[in-house]
DNA sequence: ACCCAACTTTGCGGAAGCACAAACAGCGGC
DNA sequence: GCCGCTGTTTGTGCTTCCGCAAAGTTGGGT
C-alpha cells in the first residue's frame, strides 16, 4: 500500500491546525493522482464523486455555457482544494478543472468529506473560510465587470494572476504558467483579439513582456495605475 | 420583557429542522426592529456587530466602488438571513443593506452566530448552504456579465426579480416592490438609460408594463425567450 | 529538417451602448 | 392647488470594442 507523509500536506491552509497523526490518517483514505497537461480533473455537471486537493501544477476552473461560450472562473494553485461541491451541499461538479501543465492531486472520496467535516472541526471552518473567499472574489469579479472597461479588467487580471502565482525575473513579475491571450480574454469577458491589442499596446509603453502562452509584467506599478484608472485618458 | 412567538421563523428556510423549544430559545436572544424605506440597516465597511433576519418587507444589497459607483448585488426577501458577515470570518460588511419599503427584522448580536452553529447544527449547515446558493449566483453573474449583451441581462434580471417577488395580476406578473429603472440598471451594469429604452421597446412589443417605481412582465414567455437569445436579432 | 497545429498579430468596418443634454411626468409636501 | 423633487423619456454624437478576415510566428512531432 501506497504509504503518504504527512508532511506534504501538513503546511497547507485546509489542514491548519489539524495534529500530524490526524494528518497521516486523512492521507489513508487518499489516492495520489497525476494529471497530464490539458487534461480535465473534473467535468461540469458530472456527478460529483471525489474531492481534491492540488499538490503541484495549476489548475484552471471554466465554465462553459449551454451555447458554448467558456468563461475561467479561476486558477487553482498547489495547497488549494478543489471540486469541493458537496461541501455546499450540491451532486454535481458546477465546473470543468482542467489541468494546465502536468499536475499532482490528492483525491478523496466525496463522502468522505462530511465525516473529515465533522471529526476535525477545524477541517470544515477552513473550507467554509474559503469558500467565503470565493464567494468575495466572485463578487468582486461582478463589480469590475460592471463598471470597469476592458483595459481596466485585463490589467487586474493579469496583476492578480501575477499575485497568485508571479516569479520575479530580472525583467520583472512573470506569470508562472502557460497561458493564453485566449485565456486571459475568457477571464475578462472578452476577445483574444481584444486582448492582445491591448498587450502589445502595453508592451510599447514597458509595462509588460511576454510572447508564446507567457505574460511578464515589467512594469507592476504602472499597470497598477492603470488598472485603478488614475491615468488620464490616453 | 419582549416575548416573540416561535412560529414567527418556524417556517423559515434558515430554521429548518430546529424543535419548536430551541427557537423560542434563539427568539430570547433576538431584538426586533422596524426600518423606515429607504434606511440603511448596515453600512459596508462598517464592523460587522450583528446578523439579522428578515421578517418583512424587502432589502436591496450594494456595492459601492472607491470612485462611487454602485452595484446591486442582490434583493433580500423574507425569511433570509442577511449580515452573515461573521460566518464567513469577515469582521466587517461586505456591502450596504437598504431597506427598499418599510421592514421589520431581526436583530442578532454577531457573536451569538457560532454559539448558535455549534449548539443546532443544521442552523450551521443550514447558513451554509445559503452561502452556497450565492457563491452559485454570484457566479452565474459573472457569467452572464461576460458573455451576454445588456438586452438579455436586463430580461434575465426582470425574470429573476419576478421569479423571487412576483404577484400574479390581471396584466401580468408584477414586481412586487418599488423598484427604478436606475435600480435596474445598477443589477446589470449599464445605465439608466439604456434600461429605460429597453423597457419602452419592450412595451411596445407587449413583453412588459410599468410604470414609476414599478415593472410589471406582461409576457414572461416572451421575455424569457428574448432573455435566452433564442430570437433572431430584431 | 520539415510540416502542421496552435497561437498571435493586425487591419478594417460596424454595431452596441455610453455620455451629454434637455424636456417631461408623477407624487408628496406645504 | 401649486411647487419642487425625483424619476423617466427621448434625442444626438461618439467611443469602445467586437466580428470578420487574413497573414505571420512559434514550437512540437515525425
Amino acid at each position: 500500500m501506497n504509504r503518504l507523509d504527512p508532511s506534504l500536506i501538513s503546511g497547507m491552509p485546509p489542514f491548519e491546525g489539524i495534529a500530524p497523526d490526524d494528518l497521516a490518517d486523512m492521507l489513508r483514505s487518499a489516492r495520489p493522482s497525476r494529471v497530464k497537461e490539458g487534461a480535465a480533473i473534473f467535468g461540469q455537471d458530472e456527478p460529483a464523486q471525489s474531492f481534491f486537493l492540488l499538490l503541484d501544477g495549476r489548475v484552471r476552473v471554466v465554465k462553459t455555457t449551454p451555447d458554448g461560450q467558456q468563461v475561467v472562473m479561476r486558477y487553482i494553485m498547489p495547497g488549494e482544494l478543489l471540486g469541493i461541491a458537496q461541501a455546499l451541499g450540491r451532486s454535481t461538479y458546477p465546473a470543468t478543472a482542467l489541468a494546465v501543465m502536468d499536475c499532482l492531486v490528492l483525491v478523496w472520496n466525496g463522502q468522505l468529506w462530511s465525516e473529515f467535516a465533522a471529526r476535525w472541526p477545524s477541517f470544515g471552518q477552513n473550507t467554509y473560510k474559503t469558500v467565503g473567499l470565493r464567494l468575495q472574489d466572485a463578487q468582486t469579479q461582478v463589480i469590475e465587470m460592471a463598471t470597469e472597461q476592458v483595459e481596466r479588467r485585463v490589467a487586474h487580471a493579469l496583476l492578480r494572476l501575477a499575485h497568485q502565482s508571479g516569479r520575479k525575473t530580472d525583467n520583472g513579475i512573470l506569470i508562472d504558467f502557460p497561458i493564453s491571450r485566449q485565456d486571459i480574454a475568457e477571464m475578462t469577458g472578452t476577445t483574444l483579439h481584444t486582448v492582445s491589442r491591448l498587450l502589445t499596446a502595453w508592451e510599447e509603453k514597458g509595462l509588460v513582456g511576454g510572447g508564446r502562452m507567457q505574460v511578464c509584467i515589467t512594469d507592476p506599478h504602472g499597470l497598477l495605475l492603470l488598472a485603478d484608472g488614475r491615468t488620464g485618458r490616453s
